[in-house]
DNA sequence: ATAATATTGCAATTTTGTTGCGTGTATTAG
DNA sequence: CTAATACACGCAACAAAATTGCAATATTAT
């Protein structure tokens, strides 16, 4: 996305998530950042305990990566995911680019979804009289290898 | 939505579930008709233990509804819903009229949503490889009484 | 009616997420 | 720069949701 056409290093996302905290009159952290840092270097969303196996959240306890992540969803720079296997996932959200993702019904494998859906339909829920509209939005199906096997 | 627009009794839902189940090569069993009879008499989706309530479900172990419901969501008899709040909830599917909930933030009221995503956006689901595409969509938003208070 | 087997119920367990509280650390005031 | 304040963290205990293994039971086919 950068105008030399280099891979992003996260940098510019990361200052301006914590920005976001300082916004919010939220502390800049050390759990915090190393979070921050670990969703934006890798993607794809993450369970609590996926994300703590990066290095970077070594020591970092498990009540603290739920606070960190809740606190981040409310800020709107987490997105939180349920892929219907009874665990929450969590991915970055700060750059406005948003997405979905098709997950396998058999082998869990998962991948995004450009599309999302026509603004028109989020019209109709303000019209409801619902107030910050936000949505989930997930595919389900069965991938190519697993039809062939 | 019947001919002479009485009130549906449930009985046509429940006939043609019941034979989808056999179809499957499943049995007409004692808590899978009662499971069936609750989610089709009473509506908006629920949790498990709040299906439990219901009286029709007397001596209904939690265990068997969870593998029911299972069984029910393979077969399309059913489908799962995340309100984002840890647990599933459950509603029946057997008529093909399918919608989405909006979520009130602050109260957890829940409403239903009749519109749905263009057919567009699943082509493309199914073009990237995947068959057999299902989809979850929730609203989430503030409702009236909540932003006055 | 009987046999074969799918399904249930129970108990125990695992997994996921939450709460309360004492300690530590970042920020603010002096 | 130091002390005071308030926020955030880590630990331990807890609570909720869902799953598993196995013996007992109910359903279907013969």
């Amino acid at each position: 996305m950068s105008k030399k056409g280099r891979k992003s290093t996260g940098e510019a996302e990361l200052a301006s998530a914590l920005e976001a905290i300082e916004r919010a009159g939220l502390r800049r952290t050390q759990p915090r950042i190393a979070i921050l840092k670990a969703l934006i270097a890798e993607h794809g969303p993450f369970s609590v305990d996926e994300l703590r196996e990066f290095s970077l959240l070594d020591g970092i306890d498990r009540v603290t990566v739920y606070r960190v992540l809740t606190a981040f969803e409310e800020l709107g720079l987490v997105r939180r995911c349920e892929f219907g296997d009874g665990t929450s996932r969590y991915e970055f959200a700060g750059g406005g680019h948003h997405h979905h993702h098709v997950i396998c019904k058999k082998c869990r494998k998962m991948e995004n979804v450009e599309e999302c859906i026509p603004e028109s339909i989020i019209q109709r829920v303000r019209k409801l009289g619902y107030d910050d509209v936000s949505h989930t939005l997930e595919f389900f199906g069965v991938c190519k290898s697993c039809r062939a096997a």
